[in-house]
RNA sequence: GGAGGGGUGGCCGAGUGGUUUAAGGCGCACGCUUGGAAAGCGUGUGUGCGUUAACGCGUACCGCGGGUUCGAAUCCCGCCCCCUCCGCCA
């Protein structure tokens, strides 16, 4: 969402940004828009004044006894004509916002510009592609040999995309919730929050999910979104309040179940546990100051890596181009995990700093001491990290050529001392 | 599911048709006072839009949307949200 403001004041940068994104200027047209919005406006309170001295002189008249029936016919006649511009100038003021509604967020200065995910810049890489001794095995064939990892009942159950885990590959997903959940929480300032995963409208409209992108999430009957990322209740907190600058940065860590449509992905990633319509993240989220939010993103970006390291899986990180780039992002970075089964890096995070773009959709502010006004904090997510995935590399990067799983050692404690899968 | 209460500024809270130009309080800012502080006293303190060189002035906003009226925070209708009690239930 947009600040019609800085539109009017900058039309240069918010097509350009648009341009950036690969969509058509549309500043020219939101001005007139806005123009027409405001000279409707000023014509609507010089009736309005004219209607309220009428009335008062009456009000006054009327004290002392006069008759004043002529003075009432006269500002009857004006109502109609009010009451036009009453009607014109919402509509306007309605079409204006959702329009404004519509558009993503500007991608920060230094994201590099492309179409697509091929315009991705690595930018660090950590660790080294292991060696797997014979052939490296897909997490779906080491699973299912395991009799842990059951599509098929799945199905039964629930139809596609979604999975059974049991046994100790489901006591090993809980690990690497709790293994992650304990490190942000303990180690690195995150509180940790439990928050509902159905949601009102608002809240997915303030997230930036609606009303654009209502074919990526599931609804129920009565009108609650299932979320498709804690980010979604996590970043609504601070929904219509204003805080106080000394309450900056807030930072929460969730582990919530995730749903997700995957409407636009028929056909892609159908085996195994890679896309699937429910899967465990832990979520972090970030609420920060507008001067603190670069560093923020940095930071937590760090953090999530920091898990991947601990886990000792090789990675890489890269920052998204114009055109990967969520709705709601102005700058992302995606962290990659290798899956020797794949032979291939696949993502298992995506930290983006949204800049005020969340925080004037949900108006979230805050004060600072001393100055009037508020301002529109910023807010950040990130996956740390998305736990179904991370399943999958520990399955990958872990296997034997027996289809065993030696598992992490950083994880022992949580499976019980359990040193080996199979 | 049944019954009831409520939504007013940063916060609390008054306000059932006409100087409400939204009382009062809290908080906050500035000033006076003081050796310094506290207390006290005084002044100020929302947002959008328009207008003005500026001080200001005008207008809208009392959950949202309609309606009644010359005039609505106030009356009527619809919707949203919150709370309390009862019932059911993990």
């Amino acid at each position: 969402m947009f600040d019609i403001k800085s539109i009017c004041n900058n039309p240069e940068a918010f097509d350009a940004g648009l341009k950036r994104r690969g969509m058509a200027a549309a500043a020219e047209d939101i001005i007139a828009l806005d123009r027409m919005r405001r000279a409707t406006q000023t014509e609507l309170q010089e009736l309005q004044r004219r209607r309220n001295e009428a009335s008062k002189a009456i009000g006054v008249a009327k004290a002392r006894g006069e008759d004043v029936a002529h003075e009432m016919a006269e500002v009857r006649d004006l109502k109609e004509e009010y009451q036009e511009f009453e009607r014109g100038e919402r509509d306007l003021a309605e079409t204006l916002d959702t329009l404004l509604a519509a558009y993503p967020n500007i991608p920060a200065e230094d994201v590099p510009e492309g179409a697509d995910e091929d315009a991705n810049v690595e930018i660090r890489r950590w660790g080294e592609v292991p060696q797997i001794v014979g052939e490296a095995k897909q997490h779906f064939e080491l699973g299912e040999a395991l009799e842990m990892m059951d599509f098929e009942r799945a199905a039964k159950i629930s139809g596609s995309r979604f999975v059974v885990l049991s046994g100790a590959l489901a006591r090993l997903e809980r690990a690497l919730a709790g293994f992650m959940l304990d490190m942000h929480t303990e180690e690195f300032g995150y509180t940790e929050v439990a928050p509902p995963i159905l949601v009102r409208e608002n809240a997915a409209f303030g997230a930036g999910n609606l009303p654009k992108f209502s074919e990526d999430l599931f609804r129920t009957t009565d009108d609650y979104w299932l979320i498709p990322t804690a980010e979604m209740p996590l970043t609504n907190m601070i929904a219509g309040e204003i805080l106080d600058e000394t309450e900056l940065p807030m930072r929460f860590a969730s582990y919530t179940p995730c749903f997700r449509a995957e409407a636009g992905a028929a056909g892609k990633d159908t085996r195994g546990m890679i896309r699937q319509h429910q899967f465990g993240k832990v979520e972090l989220v970030s609420i920060t100051h507008p001067e603190k939010s670069n560093d923020e993103h940095e930071r937590m970006t760090e953090c999530a890596e920091e898990v991947l390291r601990r886990l000792g899986l090789h990675y890489r990180t890269v920052v998204l181009s114009t055109g990967d780039m969520g709705f709601s992002a102005r700058k992302t970075y995606d962290i990659e995990v290798w899956l020797p089964g794949q032979n291939t890096y696949r993502e298992i995070s995506s930290c983006s700093n949204c800049g005020d773009f969340q925080a004037r959709r949900m108006d979230g502010r805050f004060r600072s001491e001393g100055v009037k006004g508020t301002k529109f904090v910023h807010t950040l997510n990130g996956s740390g990290l998305a736990v179904g995935r991370a399943l999958v590399a520990v399955l990958e990067n872990y296997q034997n050529p027996d289809g065993s799983i030696v598992v992490p050692e950083v994880l022992h404690s949580r499976m019980a001392g359990l040193k080996r899968i199979g």
